[in-house]
RNA sequence: GCUCGAGUGGCGGAAUUGGUAGACGCGCUGGAUUCAAAAUCCAGUUCUUUCGGGAGUGUGGGUUCGAUUCCCACCUCGAGUACCA
């Protein structure tokens, strides 16, 4: 019998399907093991090859752990909220809910080809109401919660109010806005309400505030800051602009230091962990403060460096600053302003990619140096960034590149403040290895002792303090779509209110236009029934509003939000809601699952989402965590980056030969002489051939660009020749036709060039030859294509690993896959691929290798005739090849190395075939090993042995080492460290014996050619090496 | 610029604490089978060679009996980040 592996699959698929093989238990004794995939955007575009890889990869582990007696938790879902749905209603009128329905429709059949171990009864879809009732939940949990430093946690917003009437906000610590007035618990108590309210949104850890935000006209919302790629949005990408508006933000940055250290306690790779620490961005140092001359006005700055405080000769704003307009001087005023118009007019994108260029106006203002009294200039320059510190910067440019630059360009002065140091050519920056100078009390000490000391005095002095700085600022949570979670909130009197818990959801409401309305708000004000009735609970039509001021009554009901959530906020926890299965209603996770599952084990996906969903998802994690929601700190214990599958392109070389003409005229006159004449054939016209040239004949004529190379004819002797030919019938025989008197035609002004152009991969073979009529078929413009080809008659293209598109035409579709070679086949081929974490390039051809070992495994159990598994004893090869395997792909899966336990399985039915095996005993423990790789021919070869059931939660076959005692060894013995030839020695051997018996072998004599080794060396079981 | 990561046959890649470099697979070459093709099977395949051997893991040095592996310097490619005070 053949192996059908279309039949086999579909068969085991349903039987997984109805037998819900893969559901996870929550009340059992087993250990839990939770095995988690990045939520996936069901894209329009459907999957290609490069998508699945991390599901195989996590797969494996899955199925592995089962087999290891462990209570699997493998979920999918979806984060099915987001732009490209919307960008498609706006364009079609489609609602988003319908196309997304249908994007998960296929996304869902695509999976299910390929056989994963998936509990979908848990499955989880960021825009359905059931789930993003408790995205709104935790949105109100944040807006009642503040961050008390003392405690270092979020803790209830009621404990705060309880501060503030006893004791006022004096001795509050807490994260909080940096406009905070002071307050005593009489002035709270006796506050009215609204000022109440504005005073805790300064403290709440989601907080409604006008932030400068990254607005994008083109998708018209703002992004947050991981959203933006080079100034430019990430999707699409168009450019960002900075404006001020009012957002929900999130006070993520009371988390710094705790992101920071839970690092510390993850198991993730390091780039992943280097680039969250980069973007939290800790730098530690002082705040410090100097006055304006002349004004009752100060400038904080944060400086990691102050024990250069002496060497600040002039200091920075940023062009935005508050204080910039206030001290301007008359004199300056003029240029000062046009200054900060011109850098308001650029954008983000162009003050980023111009970073040479120096550009500053001065002041006319002076500061007070705080040590020695001495005014220095105030000069405003787009180098400082508003957004980081204070948006001043204390300039000491003999210890900072561009404070020096700053004032070499501008001649200011450049006081040395390091002992011994040349900073005639550049600022010295080092921190270490040099003492300070010029400095008063701070003369002769070293960077650590002149910090301590000067943070000191200033502390003490009063005009400065140690201070940790932040990259990491708060993150913007307001987008300006439809398609995203409303919020739970309405406004009454300006003042943002909480919907009660007891009556979310607060559903999507309706739309017309998926576009911003003509006013400019968000596309929500489009909609008509929007609008919240305290009185009943519900949502009703906007045309209930009353406004307050204008109407002086107030009838309870007032207008929603109009922003939705962002992409980031349904896939913050969304790993939670997998754990609850039967009461999602009651709660978003029960807290006897949430107790039992704890936190993700393993977490695969790919290394894009560093400083998005998993900076977040962690922040959100610690928040539930404080608040007593969860009890776990840190959301994914391990974490695995899956590196990019790459497409190989396949190129074909379009030659274009084009050409002037010069026509030589002879026309004969009545006397029957004849004039010559010479002249351009219709001017400035030119011929042109286009020709298909097969990439072996265009070797080392183009250059790496792809250009041809100057001066060089592109096409051997007999290609050219044969190439005029073509030329001239086609070309030259019209132009004969239409003039007389034509005595002759001259090719004048060649040019030559090749352009290359993508094949669809598909119309190519594993040769790389191109199916010719394919290629000229699929699409018109090559209908007509001619071709020079091969000698044999080919067509080849050429290869370049590119990343997988459409528009360059390598994209491979899983679902082809398996239905030419099997899911098997396609699981067993991108693991053989090559390393999990490295990015690698797609070709199918290679398939060939895996599909061939499916078919010769089957064939170790199947005979053409039936069955061929006996029961006769295991010969000592055979066991010492299984346990051999089982060895090496147990250590395999858990270090994550599954390429090398495919390899493992080739060479383990390799020899198992040349050995003849037919034992039960070897091959039934086989059909386990491969179970996790290859799972549907692993369950059919499990039931032709007469097993009952799914072979899923199968134990493990038990690696057992007296198999694989060996009583030889074949030796290498190497001359110098270089192998030359083996031997075979008994493993019980001493060294002296085994060195006794090297030295009289005639090989060795014969490489010593005569001379004495100086020296042997004998590992015994491991190598001889004689040296001399 | 800075921070990470990677350089091994024609290609994807293997080599677990320093111990036989190129496992396994693709492709290629030759052969068997076939009317023919596909499929299958067998042999070969790092380079070089006077067929004894010699060289060889980006380059140059170093440590070692022995280095793809450890150390130093450099080159190339990839990813992330970007005036962060």
């Amino acid at each position: 019998m053949k192996y059908n592996f279309n039949e086999i699959e579909a068969k085991w698929q349903k039987y997984w399907a109805e037998n819900g093989t893969f559901h996870a238990e929550n009340n059992t004794d087993k250990p839990k093991y939770y095995v988690l995939d990045m939520f996936p955007y069901p894209s329009g575009a459907g999957l290609h090859v490069g998508h699945p890889l991390g599901y195989i990869a996590s797969d494996i582990y899955a199925r592995y752990k089962r087999h290891q007696g462990f209570n699997v938790l493998h979920p999918q879902g979806y984060d099915s909220f987001g732009l490209p749905a919307e960008q498609y209603a706006i364009q079609t009128g489609q609602h988003p809910a319908i196309t997304t329905k249908t994007n998960i429709k296929r996304y869902r059949e695509q999976l299910d080809k390929i056989g994963f171990s998936f509990d979908w009864s848990r499955e989880v879809r960021t825009s359905n109401p059931e789930y993003y009732k408790w995205t709104q939940w935790i949105f109100i949990e944040l807006f009642n919660s503040w961050y008390n430093v003392e405690t270092d946690k979020a803790e209830h917003i009621d404990t705060l109010i309880a501060k503030f009437e006893v004791d006022g906000n004096a001795n509050v610590k807490a994260v909080c806005d940096d406009d905070v007035a002071m307050f005593a618990a009489a002035e709270w108590n006796n506050y009215s309400s609204k000022e109440q309210q504005e005073i805790l949104l300064k403290y709440r850890l989601t907080y409604l505030a006008e932030t400068e935000v990254n607005w994008c006209p083109a998708l018209g919302t703002v992004l947050a800051n991981d959203e933006i790629v080079n100034g430019v949005s990430e999707r699409g990408g168009h450019p960002v602009v900075r404006k001020k508006m009012t957002q929900w933000s999130m006070r993520i940055s009371a988390y710094a230091q705790r992101l920071l250290d839970g690092l510390n306690e993850i198991d993730w790779p390091q780039p992943l962990k280097d680039s969250q620490t980069n973007w939290i961005g800790r730098s530690q140092g002082a705040m410090v403060t100097f006055k304006v001359d002349g004004h009752d006005a100060n400038i904080d700055v944060f400086t990691t460096r102050p024990d250069t405080i002496y060497g600040v000769s002039f200091m920075t704003l940023a062009p935005e600053h508050d204080l910039v307009a206030k001290i301007t001087t008359a004199a300056q005023k003029e240029a000062v302003e046009s200054y900060v118009e011109a850098t308001a007019k650029r954008s983000e994108r162009e003050r980023m990619a111009d970073v040479k260029t120096i550009s500053g106006v001065f002041t006319g203002a002076h500061a007070i140096h705080p040590f020695t009294g001495e005014k220095i200039p105030i000069w405003i320059g787009d180098y400082v960034l508003a957004s980081y510190g204070t948006g001043a910067v204390m300039a000491v440019p003999c210890g900072d590149q561009r404070d020096y630059d700053f004032a070499k360009h501008f001649g200011l002065d450049i006081p040395n403040i390091f002992e011994n140091v040349d900073i005639s050519e550049e600022a010295y920056s080092e921190k270490e290895g040099v003492k300070i100078a010029n400095s008063d009390f701070l003369n002769g000490l070293t960077y650590k002792k002149a910090m301590k000391t000067v943070i000191y005095e200033m502390e003490k002095r009063g005009f400065g303090k140690g201070k940790i700085n932040y990259r990491l600022r708060d993150a913007v949570f307001s987008r300006q779509r439809y398609w995203g979670e409303p919020f739970p909130v309405y406004y009454v009197d300006g003042m943002p209110q909480m919907i009660d818990v007891q009556h979310l959801p607060i559903t999507l409401p309706e739309v017309e236009k998926y576009l911003p309305t003509e006013t400019g708000e968000p596309p929500l004000g489009n909609a008509e029934v929007w609008a919240w009735d305290t009185n009943t609970n519900t949502i009703v039509s906007n045309e209930l509003v009353t406004s307050s001021a204008v109407e002086k009554q107030d009838n309870g009901i007032y207008p929603l939000e109009l922003n939705t959530m962002p992409g980031w906020a349904g896939s913050s926890w969304y790993f939670f809601r997998y754990m609850e299965k039967a009461l999602r209603d009651e709660h978003f996770a029960s807290k006897e699952a949430l107790d039992y599952w704890q936190n993700v084990d393993l977490y695969i996906g790919g290394s894009e989402h560093a400083t998005g969903h998993l900076l977040y998802a962690r922040f959100w994690t610690k928040f539930l965590h404080d608040r007593g929601f969860v009890n776990v700190d840190e959301p994914f214990k391990k974490l695995i980056n899956q590196g990019m599958i790459l497409g190989t392109s396949a190129f074909v070389h379009k030659f274009i030969i084009s050409y002037n003409i010069d026509l030589k005229i002879t026309v004969e006159t009545n006397d029957n002489s004849k004039i010559h004449s010479t002249k351009k054939y219709k001017n400035g016209k030119y011929y042109k051939k286009e020709i298909y040239v097969s990439s072996d004949r265009l070797e080392d004529l183009l250059d790496s660009k792809g250009q041809v190379l100057e001066k060089k004819f592109l096409l051997n002797e007999i290609d050219r020749e044969n190439l005029f030919k073509t030329i001239e019938k086609e070309h030259f025989n019209i132009i004969r036709k239409e003039i007389d008197f034509l005595s002759d035609i001259e090719i004048v002004e060649i040019t030559e060039r090749a352009i290359p152009i993508h094949a669809d991969v598909s119309l190519v073979n594993s040769s790389d030859e191109l199916d010719i009529e394919g290629f000229k078929n699929w699409r018109a413009e090559f209908k007509d294509a001619e071709f020079i080809c091969e000698d044999d008659g080919t067509f080849k293209v050429s290869r370049e690993v590119e990343k997988m598109s459409k528009s360059k035409y390598n994209v491979v579709n899983p679902d082809e896959i398996c239905e030419t070679y099997g899911a098997d086949s396609l699981r067993l081929y991108e693991m053989f691929l090559g390393p999990l974490e490295q990015a690698k390039p797609w070709n199918t051809a290679g398939i060939t290798g895996v599909f061939g070992f499916l078919k010769k495994l089957w064939k170790l159990y199947v005979a053409d005739e039936g069955p061929k598994v006996t029961e006769t004893e295991p010969t000592k090869d055979n066991l010492k090849t299984l346990h051999k395997t089982i060895k090496k792909v147990q250590e395999d899966i858990e270090n994550f190395s599954f390429n090398t336990s495919v390899s493992t399985f080739m060479i383990c039915v390799n020899e198992l075939t040349d050995q003849k095996c037919t034992s039960r005993a070897i091959l039934e423990p086989l059909t386990i090993l491969v179970s996790p790789y290859a799972p549907h021919i692993a369950e059919e070869l499990w039931s032709r042995l007469g097993n009952e059931g799914s072979i899923a939660t199968v134990k493990f076959p038990v690696f057992e080492a007296r198999h694989l005692v060996e009583s030889s060894k074949e030796y290498p013995v190497s001359f110098n460290g270089k192998m030359r030839f083996k031997k075979e020695l008994p493993l019980d051997l001493s060294k002296e014996e085994i060195e006794k018996i090297i030295l009289e072998d005639e090989r060795t004599q014969a490489q010593l050619n005569g001379r004495t080794p100086k020296r042997v060396i004998v590992v015994p079981g491991k190598i001889i090496n004689i040296v001399g």
